[in-house]
DNA sequence: GCGAACATACCGACCGTATGGTATGTATCC
DNA sequence: GGATACATACCATACGGTCGGTATGTTCGC
């Protein structure tokens, strides 16, 4: 791991174990409850480095959230549930996808943004509009592949497409809820189950019988 | 305002006015953001009044919690939802209360113990299961509308009532985690009524062509 | 029915520590 | 040698929590 560059200004190593702190850390202890002492403990590096990076907690803060959408942009771009050939199909998957990935720990497969703006909405505007640009960027990416299906499956409808997409993020950001709450996993994937079921009956789909766990 | 008795040992107002406080300043500013003295100001009251009630901050989390789910309980025991005769009419006045509240400010509407479970989950079991106990208790209160529901329109599924009322408040939730991120109430509201439609659709009723609007 | 003994509700000063943030020094790269 | 990337030492304050005190009940013997 050599220095940073000038003409590879990619900066230090410090910044992206910060953020990466960042995000592991605030996603167990919230964002109030994660001192910058106790990032830069994770992180294995001194407050001299974080407020070198970050002129603020907030700015921190802000960096991380941007930091979340654009890992998750480059993960959710490379995952499988773009292949199937039926736009509703690629929906459907998304779902199956988002809910394959529930696993492990709380702490691993919640998201960081929203727990960020359901905690920090009033006291951190700056903080919320770069988690709400991480959610709604996120959810921008399904509309292409609702719209489409509502073509193919020649749907008039009461709602939009956008709408639809954003309710998909509502049940997932629901669904984590629930699970922190009840400290168990499964209440998420429950209700992702309904998601792929509403998805299906909006749709014309038929109804998968029996939910495949596991 | 007289002091209490022995035989009626409702405490203090200080106990009172400190979780009305408790309710209204951790919806907004979170549970690790608001401070002992926050509360205090707010309350009108002293640190030694405050530490005469509840031993600790998390003590205080915990009562919160428990005041909340005995007040939400009484408010919505007494909202007219329960009115209409058939059972899945109940269910779907209930989901239109509930997007009916969705008024004023975002800390005026948003739920204190989903706040507070996204927050500290990981570090503070004790308010966590505080508020599993608020939510749940509530999903619970679902339950018996959904069964009867089930049977009136001879629904074989897949899923169960508990299931379902889960997962209205996971929409319920999430709903309002988008409107901190996005500081708009109608997001929430949007999602309640592809809430409202998933539940036509299941059961197998009319959906509503036009949303009403305010 | 009255006063001693006790319990409860609340006040406000104080304490030790944790916190976000700063100032300065130093090694490294171009 | 100048900019960048850190490290170290330090600061002011905010934080959760403690403690002694007071005022106002309540209980109960007599």
């Amino acid at each position: 791991m050599t220095r940073p560059t000038k003409h590879q200004p990619e900066r230090g190593e410090a910044r992206e174990r910060l953020l990466a702190a960042a995000r592991d850390t605030i996603r167990a202890k919230g964002f109030s409850g994660t001192s910058v002492d106790d990032l830069c403990q994770v992180a294995g590096v001194t407050k001299g480095a974080f407020f070198h990076h970050f002129k603020s907690k907030e700015e921190l803060g802000i960096a991380a959230a941007n930091f979340w959408a654009e890992t998750t942009a480059a993960f959710f771009a490379r995952a499988p549930y773009h292949a199937p050939i039926k736009p509703l199909d690629r929906v459907l998957a998304y779902v199956a996808f988002r809910r394959s990935i529930i696993v492990g720990g709380l702490s691993e497969f919640t998201c960081l943004v929203g727990t960020m703006a359901g905690e920090v909405y009033a006291t951190s505007p700056a903080v919320r509009d770069a988690c709400a640009a991480s959610i709604f960027g996120h959810a921008a990416t399904l509309v292409g592949d609702i719209e489409a299906a509502m073509q193919n499956n020649r749907i008039d409808a009461n709602w939009t497409a956008q709408s639809l997409a954003r309710h998909t993020q509502t049940v997932i950001q629901g669904a984590f809820v629930l699970a922190k709450a009840g400290n168990d996993a499964e209440l998420a994937r429950e209700s992702l189950d309904h998601l792929d079921r509403y998805l299906r009956l909006l749709f014309g789909e038929p109804v998968r019988e029996v939910t495949s766990d596991a």
